[in-house]
DNA sequence: TGTACATCAGTGAACGCGCGTTCACTGATGTAC
DNA sequence: TGTACATCAGTGAACGCGCGTTCACTGATGTAC
């Protein structure tokens, strides 16, 4: 009987059969398990609710290598929770931009659509979401830049630099300047606008997570009521 | 030398020397070192900015006494997390009432300065305020009630109980009907109203906490903005 | 007023666990000659 | 084509730590007689 190739834990329930040996990736391919790393980690996430349940021997154990082997992709716990992040942002951002590409062409159409997929995502996922901002990922930031590194960055286009989370954030600036340009938004700002949108979006996801049983409102309505109004929209979107 | 009575461990920084035997409560004074433990607690909190770092150990180190003492007032972690939301939201509800108490007497005046003091708490107390949603919090929610205990429960008055932090949503519902009732609100229904200015208080807290290097907008502006918009604010405040 | 005793408010040692991290190592894969 | 060797991609055992929790205990405080 030869080896058969093991396909990566994609179980988060860890207390399974200890799985067979793992066959090791070829020559040139370690770089692969780095990714295996981070899809566990974003598995166990997801299992357990909260990124609390990313230490190195549980990836280890999720993806079935021996924890050490971490050491040889990541430099600490804190360098794997900063990749889980960006790879979360990532997938809400494709989650943002497939709502707007499913949406009408008219700009307030694409605008409404993606601030529903933003809110979809963190109220379908919401272990992934809260990863997002958790407060371990916060500590995990803290290793990383020094504090007196300076304000706001500017990239070359002289608007502030956003470390994570910035493509999502820009979608959304984008959506609103287009509804400006199109002349059914009042917005002279949209980059505060938007900021006004996110806020409310990241409310709405982080209230309902946090306080279960309180009577919230369907979020389409809240989220079409909220973003119509915060995105200054004066023309109403073609159906409804 | 006669023992002196010690003061309770107010210092977080718990790597200090080890305090001398304390001294104990009298005959029927056991429940004052609950709220020791729970203000050890918070003082934990503050500390480390995160309620990860309340664990019965450390609170113990804190206060001066030793772990196993703890279960005589809490049954386990998760209760002493229970006990500090509670109260952190009762520093919250004082907040707020304090800041109402101090501005003008017409509503729309009262209820900017109790946004404003909502706002301020969680800005100003980063760590308390994250306690308050934690996701820890949210683990010793479930260790207290089983699922299936029903969907919002109702109360005398048929509205809907709120579980934590109950008290402050009130106070924000009650300002918003006495905007209404004074002909300076168009709300017609306080409580989604409040839920709306509820979602962008905590968005605006939670992600300036979040992303502490956005270009946020200073958080005065913001909230008139959207708290006179979303409570539906007809007339302007007295001055500015 | 004196004394035996119950109670209260804790203590100290110990358990087993999972954790991050280190260290020396293994053994398959590719390469130089 | 054969063989020695370097490299890569990991492994396994072990460390010291802090944790939640248990257990038997201590010793001051109050109370009954």
């Amino acid at each position: 009987m030869e080896p058969i190739a093991q396909t990566p834990g994609t179980s988060a329930a860890a207390s399974r059969a200890r799985p067979a040996r793992r066959q090791r990736n070829a020559r040139g391919q370690g770089a692969r398990l780095t990714e295996e790393i981070v899809s566990g980690a974003v598995a166990l996430i997801e299992a357990a609710g909260t990124d609390e349940a990313v230490t190195l021997r549980a990836v280890a154990r999720e993806i079935g290598i021996a924890a050490p082997s971490i050491y040889a992709h990541f430099a600490d716990r804190d360098a794997i929770i900063t990749a889980v992040v960006q790879r979360i942002f990532e997938e809400l951002t494709e989650a943002v931009e497939a709502g707007m590409a499913s949406a009408d062409q008219d700009p307030v159409s694409r605008l409404l659509a993606g601030c529903d997929a933003y809110v979809s995502f963190g109220l379908d996922h919401p272990a992934r979401y809260g990863a997002l901002f958790s407060e371990r990922r916060m500590a995990a930031r803290e290793h990383c830049e020094p504090p007196g590194t300076g304000p706001a960055r500017t990239g070359p286009d002289g608007k502030p630099v956003l470390e994570v989370g910035a493509e999502t954030f820009a979608l959304l600036v984008r959506a609103i300047e287009d509804c400006a340009e199109a002349g059914v938004s009042a917005s002279t700002d949209p980059f505060s606008d938007a900021t006004a949108v996110w806020v409310a979006m990241h409310g709405t996801v982080s209230l309902r997570r946090a306080e279960p049983w309180f009577p919230w409102p369907d979020p389409d309505q809240l989220i079409r009521g909220y973003v119509l109004s915060l995105a200054r929209v004066t023309a109403s979107a073609p159906r409804g």
